[in-house]
DNA sequence: TGTACATCAGTGAACGCGCGTTCACTGATGTAC
DNA sequence: TGTACATCAGTGAACGCGCGTTCACTGATGTAC
């Protein structure tokens, strides 16, 4: 009768993927309207989506494997905001910043996905979680580790490096150190982000390149620290 | 009868502030042995005190207001533990070396606490968090600012100096990036944390003091910098 | 010293709520003959 | 082309649960006379 009903059309027999994917979608719509990861119930979904929640379990097996596929669906998109803006980097060190500025970017905007991921308790003990690798957001590190490699690939050669996932872990740390921070505390004075994440980021330049060799384009600042 | 009956006994006319402590004792405990703030009910914490869910709201408004009064608490003591490790600091860069170390110490030694209160999300619009300065963990910011501000002292006259709040949030949110980041992943293949806070503090010695006059104990590896 | 009374710390029972999940089912869609 | 049947996407009703909170109360403790 109502809108809703026209709309809902059930699925013809092989596209019962495409309730799937309105779940999906429904379970991110609704994390980014309520900023609330307790307003995103198996019942408030399937209301949203216009079906009735037993539904939902015949594409998800548990609440667990829905949220983690709505993870996995942001993650792949943390990935590709991170390559894309990594795309017209000059060379490694500004990729490395470029990554940096879109992760805590994506963080602020998606907060609730952020938080589903990075700020709840994953154990292994759980038996969901099978292999840490599967974790959502994988691809994203591994591609910030290739960066980290690319940038102690122009060093100059013959220096010592650290050690390469010791330093991604690093930069990750510090990355979601500001992120996450934004994220639980958002009515704290903050300084503005960019400051903020070039006094994280500055100190790489120095441990990634600490003989000014290709240094093609000094910033203005950098007469100062030349006296 | 049992134990419990003996060991619990009616508070005397003046003593209403007893169950309040003991409530707190049993919220602190849950908190930590069940490590999983949403197991911390007031059901649980009553009968764990060995009393009947309403006698809580005669010592707390609501449990908003129970779980707050738990984290200042335990906030208190982060403030202290930081305290104490800076004691014996030989200079204000030790100082922070030292407090940093305590901060990350305290944070997973007591990692459902360090969620409640900085994982979760906090917002002014909540009437409950009037004052973002009342949050518990300001003291603790205010003396890490204080030692900020020690360390900016002792630098080479004449030379410029970052911002000293702006300075402190950086390092804070370093420390808050590394602690939270194990809470919430603990399965992962993390460096050791001694490594990665040396990874995070040593670029402050450098901003903070840029020419090598205080540095009297240079340690085994700052050789190699000078070729 | 003894009794009536006020105080108030803690109780017992119940409220309404929203949750994840289950079960047997319905009925439109597609297929075989 | 027409009919009987199998499939399976989605339904309706209910389950048991634990939650925060409320209400009118009980009965030990202390006080006034």
């Amino acid at each position: 009768m109502n809108a809703e009903s026209t709309a809902r059309h059930r699925a013809r027999r092989g596209e019962g993927e495409r309730l799937r994917g309105e779940i999906l979608a429904a379970a991110q719509a609704l994390l980014i309207e309520t900023a609330d990861t307790s307003a995103v119930s198996i019942r408030a979904i399937a209301d949203r989506v216009g079906v009735t929640p037993p539904s939902i379990y015949r594409h998800f097996a548990d609440k667990d494997a829905l949220m983690m596929a709505v993870c996995s669906q942001v993650f792949a998109q943390l990935d590709e905001a991170m390559e894309k803006a990594a795309a017209g980097a000059e060379d490694p060190f500004d990729e490395l910043c470029r990554k940096g500025h879109a992760y805590v970017a994506f963080g602020m905007a998606h907060p609730e996905h952020y938080r589903l991921v990075f700020m709840i308790k994953h154990t292994l003990t759980k038996p969901r979680t099978l292999d840490p690798s599967e974790l959502p957001g994988t691809e994203a590190f591994q591609h910030l580790q290739d960066t980290v490699r690319r940038a102690f690939d122009v060093r100059t050669p013959g220096v010592e490096v650290p050690d390469e996932f010791a330093t991604t872990c690093a930069l990750w740390t510090a990355l979601h150190g500001i992120t996450s921070a934004r994220i639980s505390l958002p009515d704290f004075p903050w300084p503005p982000l960019d400051d903020q994440l070039a006094l994280f980021v500055a100190p790489w330049r120095g441990l990634l390149e600490p003989h000014p060799v290709a240094t093609s384009k000094p910033h203005g600042k950098s007469a100062k620290s030349k006296r």
